[in-house]
RNA sequence: GCGCGGGUAGCUUAGUCGGUUGGAGCACCCGGCUGAUAACCGGGAGGUCGCAGGUUCAAGUCCUGCCUCGCGCACCA
């Protein structure tokens, strides 16, 4: 039972927060779920953010794409559950905190108290939590956030370190060391999106240095922008494959700037290219050979003391590198094995030793030089200088000039701290890696088999990143995150713990062998600094202390799929069930963080992909195009919108936008637009069937209309909604959700509010209940509640107030209009029976040409619209005739016609010349092959051809030939154009061969009668504006009384006609002028002046 | 530097296999319609389709180079 009630007018806001009550009494979210009981399952898997920050609109847009896809696949019968969660570790917290508690270094937090700080790292974590919520909450984002995964829980970290151990026992966790981008000051490295935050433009000396060749008096000259990584060298890398060039000085240079320099007859060594850029000194060319010939060379010592050559045999030698290019420098790359990433790959794959010059206090270490030692690298840099350039240079054995060859000032952008705007050093660190590079192929496989929108992340971006795949650098020298695991005895024997159990086993191991530890309870804390307190015993009997790392937070994220439930502890089969999960939806910056890690993760410890089907959304840029960000400070309130438009309005905004994986810029006007587009039209129609449905108790249920038996208009409106359905499911299919919202929006506003509405009003004013009132309000309802069920997945608020009236029964539960596969025995969210699935679609029967011939119609009546307006032919004033000439039958279509175009009748004409005549263009697509280069010049005398008619003609009878060309019927297209004196315009419809002209033409001839009633209908109009201003009730009556000046004879059917149309009691009407009141209204049309007054 | 994706009217954008007149919406101007609308209809103005070459009878569309914006990667020796 479902008689609608009369519909107010719109206000969003309160329609929303009204509703979420509504549902929050229901519990409406997870009564759609349950709805779906015995559905076959499609998996979600939420990407958890983090709550110590607070959500801005860009969160808005992946939440709505989250939803959209959860609520869409619910109305197609799959039980989709959504799990909240929350990623609650990592360096953004500890930053947060560290800013707020001003503790910005290590020795800072240790101070005070690794426990007291982690345990304000915790707290902040649940900073904007409430403020999340409440945006989920609003935007109607429907996900369990009473019962979410967070990464800080202690079965989350258990399972985190499960598959850690995983991954240890596979032998794919390995101990290394890292080149980091590092701050001496605050004693932690950076991760590359905070270096990107500090990056500077500074302007610092480099200098090319000469390394003097054991065994042969000359010397490679190399660059570098940072002199105090020169004590550190321990080798020069050359390109195989460049050409270098050995030169002797024959001429000092003029002029010269800064230290450095050489003598004459002094040999150095260079690529080629780069001569012109390095060399200052005039020069001979002495020899040419590939860097390949210099390998295995022996070069002196820079600073012989400073690095011991240990067991290397490779120090002090050159190198091929295929990296090494000729953009800048020497060709020539110093290598200092441990302040540089490339330098410390290669002095790991050649053997080089090492050591460090420098220590974590960014001061040199001891030994290194008497006049360096204990001095902060970043101050050194003249002081190194100077030692190059002396005499011999710094280890004595150099030439006669020293060691420097030139310095100059280089200006280049350099990171920085941005905590404490330092130099940032790259300094080679302890660390833990995950050997991703024996994955390789299975990453590459299982990435083939997830369906990416768009496809190109997949194939490219995320495909190349994969393709180059390195291994994981997981550890951070950090306090809050989940522990890694492993514990280590200084021989280096190592223990990875998998979980709480084991523990307790090794601690209990551990204090048997006599090694105290706390004790170690089933709700240990699995963070620091507890984990930290044990000590573990190795199978020698040695101790055991626990790696002081915590690790990436991506990991833990990684770790979603199983550690949300607790697996392999606790929840085996809603795991098995539920993995890899069918549908993840984030923006395209975590394609190398959890789309990543995902697959990082799954793959490494279940050699399974984790996800089957990604959605990547583009950035969220502002209206000016720049990325969203904090930092910018343009984050734009979701509640703006909240509060203003609605979010309807702002999903539906957000999705017809563009493209899910474009950028979006988000325009805050366009919320507004689509509000008053979109919604409020939406609105309107469905108060202009409630208001009439409640009025006359229409009651769907209670009365039926065989669709067949409704008039062509309902037909129409019937098949566009079929059609329009269709397309949209096809849409959403191939994630095109933009274009879907965009074709529905467009049958909103443009076929069933400015047409199919507009046609009908007059239908339903009939107070008697003829079968045509009772089949619009069938069609209306028809069309109402599918429009609810399609727009429900995108914006769910008005609809389901729509659909709840109409229907009694809330929209998200309802079924999807094309179907309900989900439900069907055997189904699963990968594949299902089409058909099947289709049989359950419900859809009222499409008619294409039924379609085709309303779209000419419409087309016709805005065509009518230009003809008057350029025949200067008011629109109120009535033709006495209209003609069709061609096209299709479109005679029940005629009276409509003849009401948008004001005509008398409407005929349909055959003879096109009475008023046409014909005109032809080439059509290129045939002629071309044909006619080739002189397409042309025969298309031109096809245009210009005097007498198209009998050119036509010709052409049909198959003796057309111009220019040597046979032209055939289909080479040509025929136009009609209108002869003279008549007032009409010519539409084409259909494309290439089955292009059809259609011409309308009105008479513009007037009559006493046609003048009478166009007077008559003017005259109304203003009356009516007049009620209107007025404010009169619809059914009120009024006094009229009209006087006119030099106006055609109004007959006595006219005169009523006002009468009737306007409601009035009692009406006189003056043909003259004279008497009418001095606050009368008054207007001219067409040299006529009316005046009347309103009572 | 490499990769990916953009650049179309003042703004937001559509544009399929290359087809000769590049569509919409917003905003603006004129006119009309209105017994639901912040709506609608007709007309106007507004485009070097980022730039330059090339292929072709024909290029917004294909090719090459460049400029520019965004993102990512690498580098910053």
């Amino acid at each position: 039972m479902a008689r609608p009630h009369s519909a107010g007018e719109l206000d969003a806001v309160a329609l929303e927060t009204a509703l979420l009550e509504t549902w929050k009494q229901e519990n409406a979210f997870r009564a759609s779920i349950d709805s779906n009981g015995g559905g076959a399952p499609f998996i979600f898997l939420e990407g958890p953010p983090t709550a110590n920050g607070k959500p801005g609109i860009h969160h808005v847009v992946a939440r709505a794409y989250k939803d959209l896809v959860c609520r869409w696949k619910t109305m197609e019968g799959f039980r989709v559950e959504r799990k909240g969660g929350w990623d609650t570790h990592g360096l953004p917290v500890e930053i947060e905190v560290q800013k707020r508690m001003d503790l910005m270094s290590n020795e800072a937090i240790e101070a005070y108290g690794m426990d007291n700080f982690n345990q304000a790292c915790r707290d902040s974590v649940w900073t904007y939590e409430s403020a999340w919520r409440e945006m989920t909450e609003r935007m109607a984002y429907w996900v369990d956030l009473d019962n979410p995964y967070v990464t800080l829980d202690n079965n989350y970290v258990e399972s985190c370190w499960w598959a850690m151990k995983q991954m240890f026992d596979k032998g794919l966790l390995y101990r290394g060391h890292k080149v980091l981008p590092y701050c001496p000051q605050t004693g932690t490295s950076y991760s590359s999106h905070e270096v990107a935050l500090g990056y500077k433009e500074v302007e610092e000396p480099s200098v090319y240095v000469k390394f003097k060749l054991i065994d042969d008096d000359a010397s490679i000259l190399a660059w570098t922008t940072t002199p105090w990584t020169l004590p550190g060298n321990v080798g020069l890398a050359v390109g195989p494959e460049v050409t270098y060039v050995r030169v002797r000085i024959t001429e000092q240079a003029e002029n010269w700037i800064g230290a450095g320099g050489a003598s004459d007859g002094e040999e150095v060594i260079l690529a080629k290219e780069l001569m012109k850029d390095v060399l200052r000194h005039n020069v001979e060319i002495i020899e040419e050979f590939p860097g390949s010939s210099l390998v295995g060379r022996s070069y002196e010592p820079l600073f012989p003391d400073a690095v011991p050559r240990g067991e290397s045999t490779t120090a002090w030698t050159v190198l091929e590198a295929d990296w090494v290019t000729t953009t800048d420098g020497t060709g020539v790359v110093h290598t200092a094995v441990m302040y540089g990433e490339d330098d410390y790959n290669l002095g790991m794959a050649a053997g080089l030793p090492a050591y460090h010059t420098v220590g974590m206090d960014g001061a040199f270490l001891a030994g290194t030089h008497p006049q360096l030692d204990g001095r902060y690298v970043k101050e050194c840099d003249q002081t190194v200088i100077e030692l190059l350039s002396a005499k011999g240079g710094s280890n004595g054995k150099g030439p006669e000039s020293g060691l420097l060859y030139r310095e100059k000032s280089y200006l280049h952008d350099y990171p920085h701290c941005w905590r404490t705007d330092h130099p940032l050093l790259y300094y080679a660190m302890d660390s833990w890696f995950v050997r991703m590079t024996a994955v390789k192929e299975r990453l590459l496989e299982f990435n083939d088999g997830v369906e990416w929108a768009p496809d190109w992340v997949g194939e490219g971006r995320f495909g190349e990143w994969l393709r180059n795949v390195k291994d994981w650098a997981i550890s951070r020298e950090r306090y809050w995150g989940t522990p890694l695991p492993v514990w280590r005895d200084d021989e280096g024997n190592m223990k990875c713990i998998g979980s709480i159990a084991e523990l307790q086993s090794e601690v209990a191991k551990a204090v048997a062998a006599g090694f105290e530890n706390p004790e170690c309870p089933d709700d240990v804390d699995l963070h620091r600094p507890v984990v930290d307190g044990y000590t573990l015993v190795s199978d020698h009997g040695k101790p055991m202390h626990r790696e002081p790392f915590v690790m990436d937070c991506w990991f833990d994220s990684g770790c979603a799929p199983f550690a949300q439930w607790h697996h392999p502890f606790e929840g085996e089969e809603t795991f098995d069930a539920s993995f890899p999960v069918d549908y993840i939806c984030e923006g395209v910056d975590q394609t190398r963080g959890w789309f990543y890690t995902l697959l990082a993760v799954s793959t490494t410890v279940f050699d399974q992909p984790a996800y089957k089907r990604c959605l990547s959304l583009g950035l969220i840029l502002d209206a000016e195009g720049k990325k969203m960000s904090k930092s910018r400070g343009n984050i734009v309130d979701p509640w703006d919108h909240f509060n203003r438009e609605g979010a309807d309005a702002t999903r539906w905004y957000m999705v017809t936008a563009g493209a899910p994986w474009n950028p979006l810029k988000f325009d805050s006007n366009g919320v507004r637009e689509t509000y008053a587009k979109m919604f409020l039209t939406l609105w309107n129609v469905y108060k202009f069937h409630a208001d009439y449905a409640a009025l006359d108790g229409f009651d769907p249920e209670q009365s039926t209309s065989d669709v067949a038996s409704r008039s062509s208009l309902d037909r129409w409106i019937l098949s566009r909604l079929a059609t329009t359905a269709n397309n949209y499911h096809a849409d959403f299919k191939q994630w095109n959700f933009h274009k879907a919202c965009r074709d529905l929006e467009e049958f909103i506003v443009n076929d069933v509010s400015n047409w199919y509405v507009r046609r009908s009003r007059r239908r339903l004013w009939d107070d008697a209940e003829t079968s045509d009132k009772v089949a619009c309000q069938h069609t209306l309802h028809e069309i109402l509640t599918t429009v609810c069920r399609l727009v429900a997945p995108v914006s769910p608020f008005m609809v389901d107030v729509i659909h709840r009236n109409l229907t009694g029964k809330t929209v998200h539960q309802a079924a999807w209009p094309l179907g309900i596969p989900g439900s069907l025995d055997g189904a699963t969210a990968d594949e299902w029976d089409e058909e099947a699935a289709a049989a359950t679609a419900n859809l009222p029967p499409q008619d294409v040409s039924l379609e085709a011939t309303m779209a000419l119609v419409r087309e016709l009546a805005e065509v009518g619209r230009r003809i008057r307006v350029e025949a200067g032919r008011r629109q109120r004033l009535p033709c006495a005739q209209g003609w069709i000439v061609s096209g299709p039958d479109m005679v029940e279509f005629h009276e409509i016609l003849a009401e948008e175009l004001n005509v008398e009748s409407i005929e349909v004409e055959s003879d096109l010349d009475r008023f046409q005549q014909i005109e032809l263009a080439p059509n290129f697509r045939a002629l071309a092959p044909k006619a080739r280069s002189e397409v042309n010049a025969v298309a031109g005398e096809i245009k210009n051809a005097e007498d198209p008619t009998a050119l036509l003609a010709s052409i049909q009878a198959g003796t057309c030939e111009i220019l040597g060309v046979a032209i055939e019927e289909g080479d040509v297209e025929v136009r009609r154009i209108e002869r003279e004196g008549f007032a009409a315009s010519t539409v084409t419809i259909g494309q290439g061969d089955d292009a059809q002209q259609i011409s309308l033409v009105l008479d513009m001839n007037d009559t006493p009668d046609l003048l009478s009633k166009g007077l008559a209908r003017d005259i109304t109009r203003r009356i009516q504006a007049m009620r209107k201003d007025l404010n009169l009730a619809i059914e009120a009556t009024i006094d009229l009384e009209i006087w006119t000046k030099d106006a055609p004879e109004m007959f006595e059917q006219d005169r009523q006609w006002i009468v009737t149309e306007t409601r009035a009691a009692a009406a006189v009407f003056h043909s003259e002028s004279s008497g009418a009141p001095s606050n009368s209204e008054n207007f001219e049309v067409d040299g006529t002046t009316v005046w009347f007054t309103v009572q």
